[in-house]
DNA sequence: GGCTTTATCTCGTAT
DNA sequence: ATACGAGGTAAAGCC
């Protein structure tokens, strides 16, 4: 992510024409390319922007467009549908880069996390003798929903899902497949966890190794009681 | 505004409940308070954000915090809501402050501008025999949108808005007095033209013997090719 | 992949 | 002030 503060102006072309007259403003370049243009105020919504995919080229300011005080000319353009965004920097103030990495991404409180908590409590659910090491246990690619131990002491990795879908399979294999490189974790057992698993999510888990398990979460609300107090 | 570099996980509390698992991220602190918390990626859309208005507070961390490896702690509470943002840093790699000033705001040129330009290119619209004398034609009280010329070679003054309603009547009326007045205009025939023009405002206008057209602007632009050419 | 519904929607406009 | 509809809607859910 780029971050520049500058004196500049921005016009807009796509589904309708829009300009924004000369002033410093937050230009926030993505890694995607997408920028987004903001201002002290307002809400969330940029002033202008560009959704990726994107690209984002710079042009040299023509004779004219030097002696209006542009000295750098941004155009960013949409890889479909050819909208434009045009920047005209008369002036920097701020200039820094920053290496972010891919987000874990937000989490939505609801059924997943209430069942998550849950399966984390009645982890024994699994078979006897599992035993909790955390919940959203972090990986290069993201949190694990859950990982545990067996009866024999092995790691278990732990896929929860309300709706079990073949997205769900191949989330849980990538998880896997790192997983098993870690010396310390490795042997590393996959559960596919889910209120209600899709036929082809089954047949692609099985077909991978990967156990499937069908959760009631009715039931295991009713064994905790500490459902009332909800989180 | 205050731009921070952090490794931080944050938590909502308001209308839904929400977490971010920790990770590095942009925060950007607006001059009214407001948090907008961005990604590398992803939309326009922070992935979690407070609006206005709202205060922002730094809260000290306790000891389990602290040992939690939490240095910072931001608390961005809604003022009428009372919905709270929680950001926990761990680490900062980069904060910088910047003075932005206001805002001159968005021109969306798809109003009028725009509008101006595709009529004066497509004066036909208007009717077989029309010709453009200018765009902005100076009278002693301000522009009149589009001056031409029907097929007798009659003067026509065009009043152009986005949205037709009875002020633009009543400032075209006061255009067609004062330039039926000048004998080397006069007589001026007076055309309302708007995507879209409000049964008061029509009324209005033909009671007063002024042409109402209503302009498919997408429909213009469809006929102009310099629109490929953006600008 | 395409379609429908939702949103901490935002934002403007009319009442 | 509040209600209503459009958005460069974007994003999630569902078939």
């Amino acid at each position: 992510m780029r971050l520049v503060i500058a004196e500049c102006s921005v016009d807009y072309a796509g589904r309708l024409s829009a300009h924004l007259p000369l002033a410093k403003r937050l230009l926030m370049v993505k890694n995607d390319g997408s920028l987004l243009v903001h201002s002290d105020g307002g809400s969330y919504k940029p002033l202008n922007w560009m959704s990726p995919p994107c690209v984002l080229t710079t042009v040299e300011p023509d004779e004219t467009q030097a002696a209006a005080g542009i000295t750098e000319l941004w155009k960013v353009t949409h890889k479909k549908t050819g909208d434009a965004l045009i920047v005209s920097i008369h002036e920097v103030h701020h200039d820094s880069a920053h290496e972010l990495g891919v987000d874990p991404g937000l989490q939505k409180d609801g059924v997943e996390a209430h069942l998550q908590k849950l399966l984390a409590e009645q982890i024994e659910l699994l078979g006897d003798g599992y035993r909790l090491i955390r919940r959203e246990y972090m990986t290069a690619i993201g949190p694990v929903d859950i990982l545990a131990t067996d009866a024999t002491g092995a790691s278990v990795a732990v896929e929860l899902k309300r709706r079990g879908d073949i997205d769900g399979v191949e989330q849980l294999t990538r998880y896997l497949e790192l997983m098993n490189r870690d010396p310390l974790l490795a042997p590393v057992q996959g559960v596919f966890a889910a209120q209600e698993i899709k036929p082809q999510a089954r047949t692609l888990a099985q077909d991978r190794g990967i156990r499937c398990v069908v959760l009631d979460y009715d039931a295991m609300r009713g064994l905790d009681d500490s459902d009332s107090r909800l989180f």
